[in-house]
Parts: C-alpha cells; sequence; structure tokens
RNA sequence: CAGGGUGUGGCGCAGUUGGUAGCGCGCAGCGUUCGGGACGCUGAGGCCGUCGGUUCAAGUCCGAUCACCCUGACCA
C-alpha cells in the first residue's frame, strides 16, 4: 500500500451518484475524466483482467480465437451496410484525418470483421470460424450515467461465428449460451437470465443477458421459475402467446443488461460478400452470429450488487486481491512480511503507518474477501485472525494452518 | 435533446446588505498515541468553471457560454 498511488476518499466527489461509481471512485479503482469516461487505476484493473481471464477461458473452450481489431473505422466499409449515416447510426464519435477524409470509432465491430474474414474464409473448409475480441467501444451517448454503467468509452468483448449452413448457427450458438451461463456462474453474477428482446427484422427474438437489478436501466417481466424472461420490448400478446406465459404469471423487475446473443445469419455477410465455396463448388453466403459482454459494465454490475454500506464486496474470484494484510505492533510488522514475501499477487499489504481502524475501513471499502491481522494478540496463540468481508465473522488461525494461496 | 439542479484548495462544504476568501477531511513537520477512520502545536495549498458587463470595488449583481449531476426521451 505504501508503494501504491491510490487513496482511499471519506467522502465521494458530489459528481458520482450511482453506488458503483461513488464506491469505485472512493476505493481508487477508477476515476472519472468526463462524463461517461472512465479510467481504470491498478485495483480496477486487476478486477477488469480478472473478469477478463474469466471470459477468455470458456470462450477459448468454445472454439474461440482471439484478435483485436482496430478502433479507427473506415467509413467506406460502413456505408456498404447503410450505418455510417448519422441517420442510421445516431452513436458514431467520427473525426477527421489530418490528409483529409473521415474516420469513424468503432462503435461496435460487425462490419469490420465481416470484411476482414473475406481474406480468410473461402471454402466450407475454413468453417465454422470464431472470433473474439476484447475492446474499447465509443458510443456518443445522448446521456452517459449510472457509473461505469453506461459510458461513451467503454470495454466489451464482441465475439463473431462464422458458418456454412443455419443448423451450424443455431448448434454453435446453443454452445454460446452454455458459455454464457458458466461465464456469469463463475463471475458471481447469479441473477443473471437469458431474456427474450427484440430481435430487429432477420429473426423473432434476440437474447439478452439480463442481470437482476434495482438500478438496471431495462424492465423484463419474469415467471415464477425465471424459465421466462422477458424485456419490456416485447411484453405483448403475440410475444406472450409465442413463449405460452399469460400476463398474470409474470412479475416485473428492473435489471442491467450485461450481455447479448444474436443470430445476424446474412445481415453483414450479404451486403460485404463473406461466401464461401461448398462441397459442390456452389458459392453460398456466410451465416453470422454475434456475441457481446460488456465487461466495464460486469464490474460495475457486480459492484453495485454485492455492496453494502462499509464499501465494495468481491467474489473472491474477481477480487483484486484475495487477502488484505494487516500488521499491529513490530512483531506483527515484522511476520507481516514474512507472510507478505512471495505472495504480492494475492496479498495486498497495508504497510502504511496508518491506525488500524483506518486499515479496517480501508479494508471494507475495498471489498477485499479476507482481512488477515498479525499482532502480538494473535501471534501469542501463534495464530493470524481471518476476517470475512462478505459475513464480517473473524476467527482465529494458527500459522501452522494458514497458508495464502 | 427537454425539464430540473450544481460549479469556491485534492475531496466534502460555508461565504450575510458587493469591500480581493473560511471550515472539515486530506497533505507536510514535530510531539503524544497505536485492535475500529486518535489528539495537540506549526504549516503549505485557492486565476471562486470560463468570457463579457455594471461598479471606486464582484465569489456575491447582470448577460452569455462551458462542464457536471438527476429525471425523461434515446440506447442495431
Amino acid at each position: 500500500m505504501s508503494q501504491t498511488f491510490i487513496k482511499t476518499l471519506r467522502e465521494a466527489p458530489k459528481d458520482e451518484i450511482a453506488r458503483n461509481g461513488a464506491l469505485l471512485t472512493r476505493a481508487g479503482y477508477v476515476h472519472k475524466e468526463m462524463a461517461g469516461v472512465y479510467d481504470f487505476l491498478p485495483m480496477g484493473l486487476r478486477v477488469l483482467e480478472k473478469i477478463k481471464s474469466i471470459i477468455r477461458e470458456e470462450l477459448n473452450k468454445i472454439g474461440g480465437q482471439e484478435v483485436l481489431l482496430s478502433t479507427l473505422q473506415n467509413p467506406e466499409l460502413w456505408e456498404k451496410t447503410g450505418r455510417f449515416s448519422n441517420q442510421q447510426v445516431d452513436i458514431w464519435f467520427k473525426t477527421e484525418l489530418s490528409s483529409g477524409g473521415v474516420v469513424g470509432l468503432a462503435p461496435t465491430h460487425e462490419e469490420p470483421i465481416t470484411n476482414l474474414m473475406k481474406t480468410y474464409i473461402s471454402s466450407y473448409k475454413d468453417l465454422p470460424l470464431v472470433a473474439y475480441q476484447f475492446q474499447t467501444k465509443f458510443r456518443n451517448e445522448k446521456r452517459a450515467k449510472s457509473g461505469i454503467l453506461r459510458g461513451r468509452e467503454f470495454l466489451m468483448k464482441d465475439m463473431y461465428s462464422f458458418h456454412t449452413s443455419e443448423d451450424d448457427l443455431d448448434r454453435y450458438y446453443a454452445e454460446v449460451e452454455k458459455a454464457y451461463e458458466r461465464i456469469f456462474a463463475r463471475l458471481g453474477l447469479d441473477d443473471t437470465y437469458e431474456t427474450f428482446a427484440s430481435g430487429g427484422i432477420f429473426s423473432k427474438y434476440s437474447h439478452e443477458y439480463q442481470t437482476f437489478l434495482s438500478v438496471g436501466e431495462d424492465t423484463v417481466y419474469y415467471n415464477d421459475d425465471k424459465s421466462v424472461v422477458l424485456n419490456k420490448e416485447v411484453y405483448n400478446d403475440e410475444v406472450l402467446g409465442d413463449l405460452g406465459v399469460k400476463r398474470e404469471d409474470l412479475k416485473e423487475t428492473t435489471a442491467a443488461e450485461v450481455g447479448n446473443i444474436f443470430k445476424l445469419k446474412f445481415k453483414y455477410s450479404e451486403p460485404l460478400g463473406l461466401e464461401f465455396s461448398d462441397e459442390e463448388n456452389h458459392l453460398k453466403t456466410v451465416y453470422m452470429g454475434c456475441y457481446g459482454i460488456g465487461v466495464s459494465r460486469v464490474m460495475g454490475v457486480i459492484a453495485e450488487k454485492y455492496a453494502d454500506e462499509k464499501g465494495l464486496v468481491w467474489p473472491e474470484q474477481i477480487a483484486p486481491y484475495k487477502y488484505y494484510l494487516v500488521a499491529i505492533g513490530e512483531a506483527g510488522a515484522a511476520k507481516a512480511e514474512e507472510l507478505y514475501a512471495g505472495h504480492e499477487e494475492s496479498v495486498l499489504y497495508d504497510d502504511r503507518a496508518a491506525r488500524p481502524g483506518e486499515k479496517f475501513a480501508d479494508f471494507e471499502l475495498m471489498g477485499i474477501p479476507y482481512r488477515v491481522v498479525v499482532s502480538d494478540k494473535t501471534l501469542a496463540e501463534d495464530a493470524v485472525e481471518v476476517t470475512d468481508r462478505k459475513t464480517g465473522e473473524s476467527k482465529i488461525v494458527k500459522l501452522a494452518d494458514f497458508a495464502i494461496d
């Protein structure tokens, strides 16, 4: 702690009203540059990276290949799908090249990845193919709000799949559904449900992943066992009939959209000319699907969901550190140094010249899962005190039984 | 974009009828403390969002503008 530049704040800046923004700022995870634009500080970056790791692991398991596409976008490409015009897509950030001409800052990546794949997909032998990235997206929102939940610049995971047939797209889509279930479970986002949402003109529905959350921006309806959850935008008699549910069996709640999956089919491959030769050497259009997760939003949602009156409470798997080490007294400090050595990745050692109360308060504000105290009192028993941030319960653990992992 | 609100040291705030700024936290030094955000003394730190106007004099009055927050609309 004495080596980091992070300081905690007793009070949140008055322009951070949303709980996630207020706590993440007070605890030193993020810093606001302007409305809807945040810097991620060392602790915040650690959380983001842990979230990314979980997503990456699960996507790699289902054949995803990680790439990193450019942010600057060529208008010509987007004009082929009609999506560069401000009438069609009103959230573009556009800027000028000094050599003349305009470029856009990508709000999403269907066009560039479809175009890119024209170089690498030419035969049915090249398919299926799945690529994904973690990338900063730029969207010129009319109104940024809710801390890091709705920014103008945010980190998103977007994955795109390419197939020879609708059957294969359906097959893969189902695999993604399972992977998403695992991802949200691992992130600690239980209360996240696949939700029916409008599918635009190419399919009846798309699926959103909605985390039930009081400050969520979306309104959804769900039945008792949550086997059916639907967005307010498709809450009508026709859809209810399709899904076989009755109005009186549904309850309303607010939720935050953390992911979205979509069968694009030919929506981008056709206008951009992404084709392949089948077994009989017939040229066919590639089927596509796309699958997003709002990575920085996920961080905000988890912050909101688990915070209590004392501060943040991170699930262990995405916490920046697992242990918050506090020494009291000289003997405690000596032992703490010993425990800390070699465990810099999992332990945040509060070696500041501060009194214990202040350190305890910062531990709670930062939301580290376990507090480990070494003091004369605990050393008299050859032990440390371990306190669970979530429950507040403490227990004395013999040094012989205590191992930092 | 519409409506409402707010801009004063790093953070939170106060500033009376106009007379060039004060408090708490934080920060620096010294001392006392040391298991729940301790205390004393000393000290550093402010073009009062910006531009223009009124006035002998503007944080304070007038105009414009910018930024931020909230509600709504919007959010393939």
